[in-house]
DNA sequence: GTGAGATGGTAAAGTAACTTGACGAGTTCG
DNA sequence: CGAACTCGTCAAGTTACTTTACCATCTCAC
């Protein structure tokens, strides 16, 4: 019984919503959901959204953190931090850059490619529910729609 | 496996992405956008992100404060805080509840009706200039595509 | 080659946006 | 009337960052 059953006249609740508040919202839900799929799975893992955040990004032969600083658009110090996390979870190892001496590699453990592929299909597993509730055709449109969507906000300006 | 020579290099690049990892992609640089664009209106603006996800849901004759806990997802504890800086912000204030002993009410000043409206635009510009970037029908397919993820998301389960 | 700067990473402390837990004042109902 | 519930606040803790400062290493012009 949250509020009176008269909808009220916030301006959430226009006739036709924002595009955008709706983006932001099924953002936040399919993250949501995302996760308590992965905890149901693993129940005593630790790993945050944070963590999950970052994976996507460290490839398999290795990723320094600056370079992964760059991908995530967060800050070196902060990648380190997330780095030190999944390192003592025994998720990735730091090793020494050949190429240069002052880089170091972020690089899978086994445990880390693994936990990588669960939750890859813990994300396809829950697109495709998805994608069967509101209809293929939907999903597809949604897909296409976004792909312009991020080719123009990551278009240079 | 993941020596397979097909095994993508890191998730970001696969062959076709997936349709959440392009979903929380989008939603974070659409609110990165929106709030440059704000900042860009009001330079000396203090009013943070978390201020502005309150804003639409503060009715104008006045709202409670679990009222806007139960709207957004928060506790009320959070948004005791947010209404707090707010206040002292002057863009709300509260007002006793007359139904309600325990209650108060949240209440616009007219500041803060001001700044909701200016809030608005900048977000319908912003999604009207995307529209125009993508084509107004894809921006009507998103639209209709998220309508009905988030139905689906917010179903009862 | 060598010194000036750029670059890779870490350390420490601060901040934003929350959370959990405890509690007192006010309301509703058996 | 009293028990149970609800509204809001205070206090402390957590997550996910940031800013500032710093050293080590690399690159390049001279």
């Amino acid at each position: 019984m949250p509020t009176d059953p008269t909808f009220p006249q916030t301006l959430a609740q226009q006739k036709r919503q924002s595009t955008l508040q709706l983006l932001f919202k099924a953002a936040r839900l399919c993250n949501e959901r995302a996760l308590e799929r992965v905890r149901a799975g693993a129940p005593d893992l630790e790993v945050r959204p944070a963590h999950t955040a970052l994976f996507p990004h460290i490839d398999l032969d290795g990723t320094r953190i600056t370079t992964l600083a760059a991908r995530t658009g967060i800050t070196k110090q902060a990648v380190g931090q997330l780095v030190d996390d999944l390192e003592r979870m025994g998720m990735v190892h730091r090793v020494a850059d050949p190429a240069d001496g002052r880089a170091r590699l972020v690089c899978f453990t086994d445990a880390g490619r693994q936990a990588l592929l669960h939750g890859l299909g813990v994300l396809m597993a829950l697109q495709a529910d998805l994608a069967r509730a509101i209809g293929p055709d939907r999903m597809d449109a949604l897909h296409e729609a976004l792909t312009a969507l991020l080719a123009e906000l990551e278009a240079p300006r």
